[in-house]
DNA sequence: GTGAAAGCGCTAACAG
DNA sequence: CTGTTAGCGCTTTCAC
């Protein structure tokens, strides 16, 4: 049986209160009997019921992430990274953290309810926002305390973290452009993600500068899996005009764009130009090694969560709103146009 | 302010105790009074407040894993794959997840001791096992349930699931073997993991099995990441006698491996096998696609996690140690040894 | 079939 | 400085 408050009081000979006093450090007892108690309790090798302390101080000490496991379950390093990221800074905090899975088809907005109504957590993460995102429509309506890793386009503010998407491909693309490249082809993520939008516009935005005619032929959307990135880039290169540069929206599709390419018999960075996004840890192990936009994974769910922990904790958050600008990784997979 | 059980009860007309009997399907309540409960229930949106039925019932309902995130971090696709069948199978049965990111440098051990003497979780899952592992011996003598990925070598009996490495390594050795290689070069995980005593051993018996004498200068030790499996290559590649085949202890170190002999000039698959463990996405993207052995990460999550739920249930399970036997997937990085 | 009451282990207001 | 008391919200005997 676990030693309790009132095993000590008994022991030490005061009461339950003093007990509770003297292992908090709350004022109002004497040194002597607070060095009696925390003897007493280290010796019995006291350690409070954290249900009990929860239940009277109407808080959980919990911060909570619910994660959709469906198509690349976590697969996808960069969200362990993030996850590492969150973890490490809740319990740098004594924040313990939740993780629950979650297939998005499967009802996720009753997960969320589990959480907020049954009192689970004191906060929410909430990752790959979405437009119109209903989740974050839920927790503003309920009022409850989270930050997203991502921005949404519904009309309320709320607390956010994100990559600048459009930033990181704008330069993406601009590179690409001054290696000489004009017909670049895009294999977006599903819209359902909202940074698919931002990453798209980074792109439309460098090719209107340069006065390159946005081409509807040259958008295809992948699942972010290696398969689809080397499926469409065959479809692209099978064309009559075929793209010189092709632009992922992960390295998985990237890589698979790579393989694609390869079984054609061209060579990346010379016949063919790749770019991916994210700057997972394959992006250094491909052939050739992928020229990528980075996003800080770890740091992202680190700031994310340090962003929460002090939303629950009433300090005034000095930015609600954190736009991360990734950067260019320039490796081997894009090279000039060539020209034939 | 949430609804609690004493507001039902008002709004009904009833007692507190009838409208917690109705809730929870207890019997010894008028099926007319069971309705009227539940009507109120839904109408107020009525959900229970956890923690107070925690400590009522002094069990957590929930699961705990505590990840070290150091070296690889989380971002070994394996882990998270794994984590993703724990979380699956964790909600099946509605526990919750609590995941502990703790470097092993910082005291791990006292991580363990809060998951345990605060109550915070009903029961632990052991990763990563090792010789001799602290962990393991600090829960069987407090008596906390718990089921560990991998055995240790410890004098005492606990539940596990485990992947079995020597079944593995062996039939990949004999595999490379059967292609005509008689030096096949080994690079180890550190032996601070149980399993790269059981791999090494897989490794050893079929070389003895085959007369070709255990070669100490042929085995490596490596950090598991695609770095050290380069550097490792080229140290191998660069001696008197090269080694005809690599085996590498994962397939992130294979592909530093695949790397390595690319860039020494040498074909893979043909002037040089090379094979891996895990099967993780990135053994088909690499090139050539990488043969290895297949460890069923999601699956081990999901089936350790429901070991773990049932050792809680005091179901007894009808096997506390349980043997999973990986599959080597033959693809195109090994081939028959060139003959000179 | 229903209600009153005890108690899970802890914190905090109020007395003394 | 210390003890008494009243809950936090729920489950579960034990009476009626």
């Amino acid at each position: 049986m676990p030693v309790t408050l009132h095993d000590l009081a008994r022991e030490v000979g005061v009461s339950i209160a003093t007990v509770s006093r003297a292992l908090s450090g709350a004022p109002g007892v004497a040194e002597e009997t607070r060095q009696r108690v925390l003897a007493a309790a280290r010796a019995a090798h006291y350690r409070p019921n954290v249900m009990a302390q929860r239940l009277q101080k109407q808080r959980t000490d919990t911060l909570g992430i619910i994660v959709p496991t469906s198509s690349t379950r976590f697969g996808d390093p960069f969200f362990g990274d993030f996850l590492a990221g969150v973890g490490d800074k809740a319990i740098e905090h004594e924040y313990d953290l939740l993780v629950s899975t979650r297939a998005p088809e499967a009802d996720e907005l009753h997960t969320y309810e589990r959480m907020v109504r049954e009192r689970r957590v004191d906060g929410l993460i909430v990752i790959s926002t979405r437009p119109h995102d209903e989740r974050i429509l839920y927790l503003l309506e309920q009022n409850f305390p989270f930050v997203a890793f991502g921005r949404s386009d519904i009309d309320a503010e709320f607390p956010y973290l994100d990559v600048d998407g459009e930033y990181g491909m704008y330069h993406a693309t601009r590179y690409l452009i001054a290696l000489g490249h004009r017909r670049i082809a895009y294999i977006s993520a599903p819209y359902t993600f909202m940074y698919s939008t931002h990453r798209l516009q980074g792109y439309r935005k460098a090719l209107a500068e340069h006065n390159i005619p946005f081409d509807e032929q040259l958008i295809a959307i992948g699942d972010l899996r290696d398969r689809s990135g080397y499926n469409l880039t065959r479809d692209f290169l099978s064309r009559e005009n075929p793209p010189s540069a092709i632009i992922a929206c992960n390295d998985w599709m990237a890589s698979g764009a790579i393989g694609a390419a390869r079984d054609m018999g061209l060579t990346v960075g010379q016949d063919l130009s790749i770019l991916g996004f994210d700057d997972v840890p394959l992006a250094q192990i491909v052939h050739p090694r992928l020229t990528t936009v980075h996003q800080p994974a770890y740091e992202a769910g680190w700031h994310i969560c340090d962003m929460l922990i002090r939303l629950l904790r009433q300090e005034t958050l000095e930015q609600r709103h954190v736009l991360l600008q990734p950067e260019l990784i320039v490796r081997e997979s894009c090279g000039p146009r060539a020209t034939s």
